[in-house]
DNA sequence: CTGAAAGCGCTTACAG
DNA sequence: CTGAAAGCGCTTACAG
């Protein structure tokens, strides 16, 4: 004769077992999509969690399951549009589940040594990895060899022993070049992000690959070189300007780097888009707070951290079960997102 | 005889109890710090851990506790640096603790009503709320009057049925205007934020005081409204430097919109900062991401989230023990970042 | 396809 | 100040 310890009962299995009656045991099968149940005795479970407004509890089912998920966002220093999108995206997945979630600042100069010390402190099982840290091979070796799942956000280089999910770097930054050509651009610059985050080289490629199609001379002169940084968006964008006839359109690998260019066009006295058409990507939320709003590659950036999560988790899971982990690659959609400035 | 069903298990509470010769109890009286613990006995089960590693589980501390806090973090749209941080100050101390955050989003035209229902279906316990929902009093008693627990962070209006993390927004906005009258500033802008939130007022207040302290008027021609947008900071920025004389410097009272200003002075032609000083407030990523950096007010906004997390926490447990709560006001303090913009 | 029993690792409520 | 017992709400492993 169970007494009473708290206050506030919430409905357990044992109270849905009864009403709808059948044992705990079946209830947690149709709580856990067990297809073994029959959909007569299912519906009736059903009806009766309904009517309890059953939830189950994330506490009891990790302690009995003995699962207890700890997964690990580690970041360098995305910008913090991109990292609170990250944030949110795992939020969602990990709170559906009974995982946690512990994040971790990965500096410039932090060894992988170091940093997979600091993941198994924290006692981490898996590791969600963002650019630029998702292609950094040694880092990526280390965790591995220290049993830790990973998945790989963003990269253009997805390892065997890795989850990862990606958008289509190449046809997306083709796509968006296309754009501007279709606008009647034909001196289109480029302005590129750092090339240690191997979907660098994918944007630039996408873009020179447009330009051919269209009949369009790749000219170097409107190929800049930058890191991501709005920063370095502002040294690339007036490097792009000095050219002679400078180019009708600038885009840049990155959003942060589209706000610099707007930024210096419009220092040069260069109306956006009338003088000049400029575009970026990722979809940041800076996209839409420049004025004008930035015409830009959408990267569902939430969706593919709660994917990557997602992912994880199952990984973690089957883990534990000792049954094979599959590591798959996900590929999501990008969409062209047409704004004001270009 | 207990079977193993986990493979790679884990010390537990009877491991440590085994190695240090008392019972379980008194391991757990240790790690939950309660002070009838004999010293003796404490430093011995204390080594046990240490040597066997042990780190409670959450889980069974969580069902066998009876606790299951959830905090739900509930968010209008504050720029996505501020967010983040909020974010990453919510999750260090929630992990810490076994609570779960949930992350919710408050459009403009949800109503008080709706938040409501979307906290409780999902079985929020209490309520982390930043600006500007932290001042809205139709929310905050609507919260209140469904058995919630309330963390304002960033308030100006601290209620006496919540918790309060702030800062000295006078003082600091004070100290950030005294800072330009100091190097040489008689003609000093100010772009206030929304009037939605009560910081706003503080802000101003504290502005205004600096220039009567240093005998310098307050022309109205000085000060223009802001909402706290980039959009927003553009427009106000416009209107100051078309006063005339026009100011020689403009303190703006969050860092989207200081970054707004220097755009607008540099389309003006104007360098910042010699021909004209730009000051923030907040000291979010914006701040150096800009250039140049901008001198701001850092508001310690992690340690604010992290310190109402901790505070709702400790709330939740004492709710559930039936214990009575108090609503502590809790004030951080600011500091003046000067960097190059002023 | 469904169920009775045992146990996950901790804490509560009692004793002493 | 310390401990033996029971229980938190669920799932595992085994039966049938």
């Amino acid at each position: 004769v169970a007494r009473t310890r708290k206050g506030l009962q919430r409905p357990t299995v044992a109270d849905v077992a009864r009403l709808a009656g059948v044992s705990a045991m079946t209830v947690s099968r149709v709580v856990n999509r067990e297809p073994s149940v029959l959909s007569a005795t299912r519906e009736k479970v059903q009806s009766a969690i309904a009517t309890l407004g059953y939830e189950p509890n994330q506490a009891a089912r990790a302690l009995a399951g003995g699962r207890d998920c700890r997964i690990a966002l580690l970041h360098s220093n995305p910008s913090s549009a991109y990292l609170s999108e990250l944030l949110m995206g795992c939020l969602a997945e990990i709170n559906a589940s009974d995982a946690q979630l512990t994040v971790e600042y990965a500096d410039e100069d932090t060894s992988a040594r170091e940093l997979v010390h600091k993941l198994q402190a924290h006692r981490a099982d898996a590791v969600l990895l963002p650019p630029p840290l998702c292609d950094n091979p040694e880092l990526l070796q280390e965790i591995h060899r220290a049993g830790l799942l990973i998945a790989q956000v963003a990269t253009a280089r997805p390892l065997p022993f890795a989850f990862a999910v990606t958008i289509a770097d190449e046809d997306a930054a083709r796509s968006m070049t296309e754009h501007l050509v279709a606008r009647g651009h034909e001196r289109i610059g480029f302005i590129g992000g750092n090339s240690n985050q191997t979907a660098s080289a994918l944007r630039e490629r996408g873009y020179r690959l447009a330009l051919g199609n269209a009949g369009l001379p790749v000219t170097e002169a409107l190929i800049a070189q930058g890191d991501f940084t709005y920063r370095s968006g502002l040294a690339a964008a007036e490097r792009l300007l000095a050219a002679n006839p400078r180019p009708t359109a600038i885009f840049a690998s990155n959003d942060d780097m589209a706000a610099a260019a707007v930024m210096i066009a419009h220092r040069h006295g260069l109306d956006v888009p009338a003088d000049i058409s400029i575009c970026g990507y990722d979809d940041t939320a800076i996209a839409t707070t420049v004025w004008p709003e930035l015409t830009t590659v959408r990267q569902p950036i939430r969706e593919m951290a709660a994917r990557a999560a997602q992912l994880l988790i199952a990984g973690v899971d089957a883990h534990h079960r000792e049954r094979p982990v599959e590591f798959r690659h996900v590929r999501l959609d990008y969409e062209i997102r047409v704004r004001d400035s270009g």
